[in-house]
RNA sequence: GCGAGAGUGGCGGAAUUGGCAUACGCGCCAGACUUAGGAUCUGGUCCCGAAAGGGUUGAGGGUUCGAGUCCCUCCUCUCGCACCA
């Protein structure tokens, strides 16, 4: 469903709007601590800085207006960047950035402009700690957030430096330093020592981080992620060729490849080695795309003995592995560990991945892991060779697409006199917005990396700004997220022209109650629109820093359910022919996992009918051929195969208060469930039932049946309401909507056989009704001839006091068993009841010559004999 | 591999949270009203058994007077993540 395309062709208002907050994400500052006070009063550290406001350091401010305005834009939320490689969706294709430049050649006979397809960016992972946070003060379900910090994935350690020397010339380049090499370690590690540990890594060293700082005494080797940015200057010559190849072999596989290929470990050596700080011994620095650029700094220090990667990397490459970290002495090496496990001199040794005591570590010795961790962590700070670290899984959030149609960016590029763009961005006056789409002829995709709107007319693409500046019109579009992000607070305010939403409707309304969605978006929609919702709330424009208090997942609904046998599509091998159809099929068991060929020959399934279907044990098998087992489930609605449910044909065919009475009425509002169209007629069956409740179906025109009457209800209907009334409203408040329409059920399945029915019963049912089946509930309601609608009556209430039987039946068990049931008075003690019950011929016969060891008896529940 | 959730009749599912397992609906069977029914109504429908009775919540074990529910082991399915240092 194309969201934006709707908005843009139904409501500027929301394009303009949702630009307006894009500004305050632009214009917002996100790189330093400090203190805020939210609407309350009360006061935060926390991120999101107004650009104005933003401290310019002194040097940058000497440097002039335009060296500002690039520390401004370096620190916005809202980034541009020139990502190195782009991924084409049209193409399927990775194209390097200087391809796609290439690419925007001189086509419809407008001006050229080499402005290099730059992605925008959200600086998402500058809210990772509060969006971690705030999830404690949400009521949502417990796997929705454990998604959400898995998604975010912080984890604590440190950054370390490793000395690889001043310069290229200088790098460290065998096992054994020249004393020259020695010395400039020396020195680096006294200047460290004074200075401290710098804010951003020098050329001197490769910066790591690490969850484990416990094991560097077992860094045998360094990794650096193929797109490191040392990764030339690393590269001894004999090697350069070597490294080139793997380098442009790693750029051209795409993420899914190396994933793919995650089992085999490749890897390249650069000819440079680093100096370990702990014990200044070399080590190699090897590049291999089992580490990630994005993760971390994109470069690990490599632990083979307790890290089952760098294990499986050193020991394919035959690299050094040093324990550090002695497993408890009950440890048993686990499934992964054991699998990794080899034979080394006759003896098994495997990685160890877990904490246990440290060895081989100097005067760390005999420390636990965590003891260990705590110490060096502090000791590499004060020698400033590390510092504690915080570091999040969570990417920064690609913001842009290259589609017509979605909100375009208020923002203009600046061009040079020769029409270069400078990188320097100008944002439209939020007076001028919206900043709409225009006409274009051609609009789709075309294959080609640039956006649609590339090819712009003129007008809207360039313009001259009052300075005489030659600007540009960013040409990429935001993506539908954008529009989804904060839909919930325009639904508080849709018309309004002058604010995005009026503050205090904001208040009055927000935080949204209830939010019932697809669990598809716990990870992306619902972070992100938290993320939007934060900024917004810190720039004082919206009064909740949350925005959704409580989130419930709906189930998704899947196809009617199908019997389906298998066949290999020719031939019959290994098949064995069912006497019905004559069809070569072949047991389900063999095709698991979407296996879709068997020894090369496709697999094809076949629908069955029912009868053509028998239950044998747990499964389903041939009616013909109980050897063969057949499939019995339903799949997700796909187009390809066949079982969607179209909703506006179940409206036409049974109307819509059936298609809703029946969605509540499948099963758990949480639960997956098959649709089934016979399920749809029971609830309609059940809708009819109620109609000829309450309406005369014998007339001619539609008028009050005459079974209702203003007669007094009888005890048992008075309390048959209420006992409906109760359960449906218990059921309503934990969306329990299946078994109120059951309750519902049993009321008309008693009700509608008896005459007179009382109005005092009946009116207070349809008003139950009426959430679950609103149309039908307004016309009985006008039925039962009442002049307003019952949108406004009052939820029926009930009263307890009815709800309270005399009797109450209770089973009566003996040794465990129910071996009787008496009817003994609401509230009687153990002495009544047993009384009862052995006056029950039955029981009495069943306790004859046995001695009764012990009696449990739950008031109004159950009576229990224990007997010998 | 890691993480989360779920296994109850032919099917969707109930079960006041440890107290009568299978409510309600579908399907099926029988009957009634009908020229007819894919309309409506009535009755039946977990399994074995003629009955008395016995058995049954994926499998096995445990706790308890009592387990669908709690604990342990295993099996199956669904969803999410997947070289995150």
């Amino acid at each position: 469903y194309d969201w934006s395309r709707e908005l843009a062709t139904t409501d500027p208002e929301y394009f303009r709007w949702t630009q307006w907050i894009f500004l305050r994400l632009f214009d917002t500052w996100y790189d330093a601590d400090f203190q805020w006070t939210d609407p309350a009063g009360k006061s935060h550290m926390g991120k999101g800085l107004p650009i104005a406001e933003l401290p310019i350091p002194d040097p940058v401010r000497a440097a002039g207006s335009e060296a500002v305005r690039r520390y401004q834009d370096k620190h916005r939320l809202a980034y541009q960047t020139e990502a190195p490689v782009n991924w084409c969706p049209a193409l399927g294709t990775v194209l390097a950035n200087e391809e796609i430049i290439d690419g925007k050649s001189e086509r419809g006979g407008h001006p050229v402009v080499r402005i290099p397809l730059r992605q925008w960016m959200l600086r998402i992972t500058a809210y990772a700690e509060r969006l971690l946070d705030d999830l404690d003060t949400v009521d949502w379900p417990e796997s929705i957030k454990l998604l959400q910090r898995n998604w975010i994935g912080r984890s604590e350690g440190a950054e370390v430096d490793f000395f690889i020397g001043g310069s290229a010339s200088s790098a460290i380049s065998s096992t054994s330093p020249t004393p020259a090499a020695i010395n400039d370690f020396q020195n680096w590690n006294q200047t460290r020592a004074k200075s401290g540990f710098p804010r951003e890594a020098g050329s001197d060293v490769i910066r790591i981080y690490t969850t484990r700082p416990d094991t560097l005494f077992g860094a045998t080797y360094m990794v650096l992620a193929p797109e490191h940015s040392f990764v030339e200057r690393l590269t001894s010559p004999s090697q350069k060729s070597a490294v080139e190849t793997y380098c442009r072999q790693a750029a051209t596989k795409s993420d899914l490849d190396r994933t793919d290929l995650a089992k085999e470990k490749t890897g390249v050596f650069t000819g440079s080695f680093a100096i370990n700080p702990v014990n200044g011994e070399p080590i190699p620095i090897w590049i291999a795309d089992y580490v990630l650029i994005s993760y971390g700094t994109g470069a690990i220090m490599a632990v083979p003995a307790h890290d089952l990667r760098d294990w499986a990397f050193a020991v394919k490459f035959g690299l050094r592995v040093v324990g550090v970290v002695q497993p408890p002495a009950d440890y048993e090496p686990n499934q992964e560990e054991k699998h990794l496990a080899r034979e080394v001199k006759g003896r098994t040794e495997w990685p160890f991945a877990g904490v246990g005591t440290s060895i081989a570590s100097g005067s760390y010795n005999g420390l636990s892991s965590t003891e260990f961790k705590e110490k060096i962590t502090n000791d590499l700070a004060s020698q400033g060779l590390g510092r504690r670290a915080v570091n999040y899984r969570l990417r920064d959030w690609l913001f842009s697409r290259q589609h017509f149609w979605g909100e375009p960016f208020p923002i203009w590029h600046e061009l040079d006199a020769s029409g270069n763009p400078t990188g320097l961005l100008r944002t439209d006056p939020e007076s001028e917005l919206p900043v709409t789409l225009p006409e274009m002829r051609h609009y789709k995709p075309h294959g080609r990396p640039e956006p649609p709107l590339a090819e712009a007319p003129p007008d809207w693409r360039f313009r001259t700004d009052k300075d005489g500046t030659r600007l540009a019109r960013e040409t990429n579009t935001m993506p539908q997220w954008a529009g989804s992000c904060w839909y919930y607070l325009r639904f508080i305010d849709p018309k309004n022209h002058t604010a995005f939403v009026d503050p205090a409707k904001e208040k009055a309304w927000m935080p949204v109650d209830l939010y019932i969605g697809g669990a598809e978006h716990a990870v992306l929609h619902l972070l992100y629109s938290r993320f939007w919702h934060k900024v917004l709330f810190d720039r004082g424009h919206v009064s909740t820093c949350e925005p959704f208090r409580r989130l419930v997942n709906q189930g998704m609904i899947l196809g009617e359910a199908e019997l389906a046998g298998y066949r290999i599509a020719d031939g019959n091998e290994a098949a064995v022919s069912d006497p019905q159809s004559g069809i070569p099929f072949i047991s389900a068991r063999r095709v698991r996992d979407d296996m879709d060929e068997i020894s090369g020959k496709p697999v094809v399934a076949v629908k069955l009918a029912p009868e053509q279907v028998a239950k044998k044990g747990n499964e389903f098998v041939l009616a013909g051929n109980p050897d063969i087992i057949v499939e019995s489930r339903a799949f997700k609605m796909s187009k390809s195969r066949g079982n969607v449910v179209n909703p506006d044909q179940v409206v036409a065919d049974y109307g819509a208060d059936a298609l809703r009475l029946y969605e509540m009425f499948m099963g758990p509002l949480e639960a997956t469930k098959p649709w089934s169209m016979s399920g749809v007629e029971g609830v309609s069956r059940f809708l009819a039932r109620v109609w000829r409740m309450i309406s005369d179906e014998g007339a001619d025109e539609i008028r009050i049946n005459p079974a209702i009457q203003d007669a007094a209800a009888t005890p048992e209907q008075t309390r048959l309401l209420h006992k409906t009334i109760q359960a449906v409203t218990n059921d309503i408040e934990s969306l329990s909507f299946n078994t109120a329409i059951s309750r519902m059920m049993e009321f008309v399945n008693a009700i509608s056989v008896q005459d007179p029915r009382p109005r005092t019963v009946i009116d207070p049912f349809v008003l139950l009704l009426a959430p679950f089946a609103p149309h039908l509930a307004e016309e009985l309601w006008q039925l039962l001839g009442h002049a307003q609608t019952l949108a406004y009556e009052p939820w029926p209430a009930f009263d307890a006091a009815l709800l309270v039987e005399t009797e109450v039946e209770i089973p009566v068990q003996i040794n465990g068993k129910v071996r009787g049931k008496v009817r003994i008075p609401v509230g009687a003690d153990q002495e009544a009841a047993v009384l009862h019950a052995k006056s029950d011929a039955r029981i009495a016969e069943q306790l004859t010559g046995k001695q009764i060891i012990k009696v449990i008896y739950v008031q109004n529940r159950l009576l229990s004999f224990v007997v010998k």
